[in-house]
Formats: structure tokens, C-alpha cells, sequence
RNA sequence: GCCCAGAUAGCUCAGUUGGUAGAGCAGCGGACUGAAAAUCCGCGUGUCGGUGGUUCGAUUCCGCCUCUGGGCA
């Protein structure tokens, strides 16, 4: 199996970028972007259009309900799925999408963790959302004071985390993250692309490609997905442009305004991103803007 | 044309009883192992409109000029 990845921040033109290379191979791009699963998102999350789908073998796009919370440990276990397809060895496999962890696990694995029963999750974070995050820091200081130490006060996601964790264990989510995982590709066999474009025109992309979702029926798309009342919790309410759009449904602000939020939320994403892939993703990447 | 108000960071604005200035937002840098489009940490980035004057010292006080609002004609 020959595999290209293919990296970068959002709006950076790495979807055209892997179409273009699937199309000299017999080859199948592979989602690797958190959002992009979601079903009910194809618009907000700039998924490839049908005809690219029909025309190219896509993997891993929009076959997740938004009802569900998806994670990195759900990926890695659908491109394991996908590596044991009959023909796969004599396939390239494109990679592409702009979550630096799900690329991380492709390439270094992921430890083995616990299982966490649906009771112990939901039990943390109610009480976070009851309580505050200085309290849940203060009773994972009782159960895994190194851990404790380790993350900041405030640092909800991670000290819920370590809590479910160590009650569904009995151990410090340090002594998991401390085993090596089973990478499921060899970098270094992989052709690998990062697309990192000069930040102000990215900036413009981004604009203009929210105002184009718009035109195409993100509006409408969000009113379906709200229409399903889902836990405003689950990550798939979280994408950008879901609270902006929201609020000009609602009437509390105007087209205008919630264009403009949602494109400084997707600039703010896009440095996220970037600050990523500088430092975490790994050196030897054919860098392009 | 006259009168009044204003001009300070990319934006909205605060402030300095005269000792070259600070908030929010934006922006920038950083962290990152199963909800990562998440979560968290850090950083003011400035010809204080221009020009003369007073003063040891002017962004601050005074004059003139420019521009922007509002009012009167």
C-alpha cells in the first residue's frame, strides 16, 4: 500500500490538492479530519462535493450521526478496518484533513485505554457542569495528584478526561499514555505534503469561503441540526459556524455579524492548526504554500 | 461661513491635576495521546492628527492648520 498524507490548515486548498493526486493512482482519500465525519455537516464542514465522491473513492466522510461523539480511537480503528480491505496493497491511500492528532495516531499509534462505561462520562461531566472545573482539578488532585500537577486549573477537557479515566481504571491516564501504540502506516514510506499558505491569504479564503456556504445552505443546515435537538455538549455542535448561525436564526445577531464571528472563530482555528503542525506534526514534510 | 464636540493600538474607547500611555475585541506566539473545528497558557503590537508656542520636560496647557461628527445659517 502506498500512502500520501496530506496536512494543513483549514481553507488551504488540501482537499483540491488530494483529488488532484488521486486521480494519477488508483487511489482512495481517507478523512482525516475530526469534523468532516459528521453527517449532518456536509456544507459547515466544506466536505467534498458529490461529484468528487463520485468521481474519487472517499473514505470516512460524513458516516458518523451528529448525534454520536466521535474520537481519535474511533479513527484509528476505521482506518484499521480499512487496512484490512482484499485489494488494499495494491492501492494508495491519500490522507488528508487538518486534525494534527488524528495524523499523530496514524503515525505514532495510539496507547491502549481503558473503555469508559456511558455512566462514568456522563457522571463527570455533569459535575463539571454543575460544579466548575477548579472543583473536578481538586478531586483529580485526591485520585492522581501527578496529573493534577501536570494540567492547568482551568484545562476542562483534560482534567474530565483524567478523571473518567482513572475512575473507569483505578489508574493515572499517565501510566496508559506512557505505553507506545502500534502506528498504523511508516511514515517515512509515506509521500508527506504540508500545505501551509501565507496567513493573510488564508484569511481572505476563509471569508469568502463562509460566505459561499452560506449562499449553498448553511443557514439551512444548521436549522435541520438544531431541529434535532442534540446536547449542545456533542462535538458536532461544536463546529464553527454552528453557534454564529444559531444566533442569526434566533435573531440575536445580524447576517453580517455572524459571518464576521464565524470567520474570526475559523482564522483563530486555522493558527491553532498551523501552531500544530509546526511543532508537533514532525520534521520532513514537503512544505507548500 | 459661524458655533460646539472629537481626533490616542488594526477596531471601539479609557487615561495622563504636564514626567512619552492601557482595557475589551482583533492579532501574534506556545502547549497538545480517545468529544482536538476541542481544551488550555502567554504577549500591547503606539509619530497619543499636523505644526508653532509656554515649560527643565507637552500626548496632556495655549494658538493656528487639517480631518470627522453635530448644530446654526
Amino acid at each position: 500500500m502506498d500512502a500520501v498524507l496530506i496536512a494543513g490548515p483549514t481553507a488551504s486548498g488540501k482537499s483540491s490538492l488530494a483529488m488532484r493526486i488521486a486521480r494519477e493512482s488508483n487511489a482512495m482519500i481517507v478523512n482525516s479530519d475530526a469534523m468532516q465525519v459528521y453527517d449532518a455537516l456536509r456544507i459547515l464542514t466544506a466536505r467534498p462535493s458529490h461529484k468528487d465522491m463520485e468521481d474519487i473513492d472517499h473514505r470516512l466522510y460524513g458516516h458518523v450521526p451528529a448525534s454520536r461523539a466521535y474520537s481519535v480511537g474511533d479513527w484509528y480503528r476505521d482506518v484499521e478496518k480499512l487496512l484490512e480491505e482484499p485489494d488494499i496493497g495494491r492501492r494508495t491511500m491519500v490522507f488528508v484533513g487538518g486534525t494534527g492528532l488524528y495524523f499523530r495516531a496514524l503515525m505514532g499509534g495510539l496507547s491502549r485505554m481503558p473503555e469508559i462505561p456511558q455512566t462514568i462520562r456522563q457522571y463527570w461531566r455533569d459535575t463539571l457542569a454543575k460544579r466548575g472545573v477548579e472543583h473536578l482539578h481538586a478531586r483529580l488532585a485526591e485520585r492522581d495528584p501527578e496529573t493534577a500537577a501536570q494540567l492547568s486549573v482551568r484545562d476542562r477537557q483534560r482534567i474530565v478526561r483524567a478523571l473518567e479515566v482513572f475512575d473507569a481504571s483505578g489508574r493515572s491516564i499517565r501510566s496508559f499514555q506512557g505505553e507506545a501504540g502500534q502506528p498504523l502506516i511508516e511514515p517515512n514510506n509515506a509521500r508527506r505534503i504540508l500545505v501551509m499558505p501565507d496567513r493573510t491569504i488564508l484569511h481572505d479564503r476563509i471569508e469568502v469561503r463562509f460566505k459561499r456556504m452560506i449562499a449553498e445552505g448553511a443557514i439551512d443546515e444548521v436549522r435541520r441540526l438544531l431541529a434535532m435537538n442534540l446536547r449542545p455538549d456533542l462535538p458536532a455542535m461544536k463546529a464553527i459556524g454552528v453557534r454564529e448561525i444559531a444566533a442569526f436564526i434566533d435573531g440575536s445577531t445580524r447576517k453580517e455579524r455572524a459571518i464576521e464571528l464565524a470567520s474570526i472563530a475559523t482564522r483563530q482555528y486555522a493558527k491553532r492548526q498551523m501552531t500544530w503542525f509546526r511543532n508537533q506534526l514532525g520534521t520532513d514534510w514537503d512544505v507548500r504554500s
